[in-house]
DNA sequence: CGAGAGTTTTCGGCATGCCGAAACCTTAGC
DNA sequence: GCTAAGGTTTCGGCATGCCGAAAACTCTCG
């Protein structure tokens, strides 16, 4: 019946960032890893939201977003990183050390508050890690992107995001001087790594990091 | 065990805040008056308390703080009362729209992000409301006070600080052009009603009004 | 002193969210 | 097709925080 609760807003917007990142609805056990829930609390959870609509689910299979959902999520993302964008344009954060301190306040801010930050901000269209910010009305700006981790030898383009879900990661690319618009030429590919060409020096990157990464297709 | 949880910093901040207005130790009912709360979960929520070390209550008596709690009431009050004033000098706030907002916000701001909104307000010594806010050490300024209630006709001082517990009498206060700062001269007292000259025109304060407001003794 | 009013506590219960163990599906490999 | 592994669900249980009803207590007034 209640239909909103920092829970429940955790586990749309992480069924929402999935879908950003991979093709295919995300399975419970997805859920319960990035979650850091066990699998259990994911199916009940699951049943709840089902029941109030905001997403769909068969006994044993994937969790998808309702209209309704998506629309939740949406609200949920704008809010973790205007809050992020806030946290590094105002506040003196670096873009490694704001997601905990939003994923926190994303379930405290007012509307008023939210929409307040926005105009100082300038209504930003991407947050630090290269993020869509959505728009109060869902509204999201896209370009056309390649996974590093899938790109071939010979791709060239400019870094369009970076996964903020893995600090280490992005400590790495803090340190190789990668970050959103930097432009990286791939010089070799394997399923381990990528090596890639940025700022005139080579950089080979695991592939956990390569993973984490947009490019301009 | 926990010793810590939003319910428990708002019954702290609850019990600290008595003591800055009334001189008696605040007793479970009006605890549960002012948090909403029936008087029966005052009753468990003390008791656990207690054997946290953050109150000391005997059976049927009043709820006074112990060292420890106190030490956490002023946090909690410290991070409430410097978000009302950052709310108020950078995100475009009235000082009667900020209580709210920081009420939620309180539990969610990490320490680190305290201290930055903390210098950016040039470590402010008081609120938009005039409370004090105490330092990081748990320090606190002070000075003589009377409460506007108890004044005589003939009194006269800057209006120190004002309650913020009812927006209604912040709205009455904020259309008499009475705040923090303003000069004000007790013409007649009644236990129904103060009548002050402020900027020169008489204002009738009734008395929920008089008691929300300290002047300089 | 003895009531009665008002306050406080006790008790059973509810809602949310989480867990582990055990049972139950699904599916990939043989 | 069968089986075993792995994913999913069910179930009982726990922690937090709240409630209302009823019992227990305190205190004031007559
Ligand atoms: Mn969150
Ligand atoms: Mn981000
Ligand atoms: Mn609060
Ligand atoms: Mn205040």
């Amino acid at each position: 019946m209640p239909a909103n609760s920092p829970a429940i807003e955790d586990y749309l917007k992480t069924v929402y960032a999935h879908t950003e990142w991979q093709p295919d609805a995300i399975t419970p056990k997805v859920l319960a890893d990035r979650l850091g829930v066990a699998p259990s609390s994911v199916t009940e959870m699951v049943k709840k939201m089902a029941a109030a609509g905001l997403v769909s689910h068969v006994p044993y299979g994937a969790v998808r977003l309702t209209d309704a959902g998506l629309s939740r999520a949406l609200a949920v993302v704008r809010r973790h990183r205007l809050i992020e964008t806030w946290l590094v344009h105002e506040m003196g954060y670096a873009w490694d050390e704001v997601h905990d301190e939003a994923e926190v306040l994303e379930h405290a801010i007012s509307d008023r508050l939210l929409e307040a930050i926005d105009v100082r901000l300038g209504r930003p269209a991407r947050d630090p890690h290269g993020d869509a910010i959505p728009a109060a009305d869902g509204t999201l700006v896209s370009e056309p992107w390649v996974l590093l981790g899938d790109a071939t030898a010979g791709h060239s383009g400019a870094v369009i995001r970076i996964s903020d879900r893995d600090p280490a990661v992005l400590r790495l690319l803090h340190e190789c001087g990668i970050g959103p618009g930097t432009v990286v030429t791939v010089t070799d590919a394997s399923p381990e790594a990528v090596t890639v060409e940025a700022h005139g020096t080579a950089q080979r990157l695991p592939a956990e990091a390569a993973l984490a990464i947009w490019v301009a297709a």
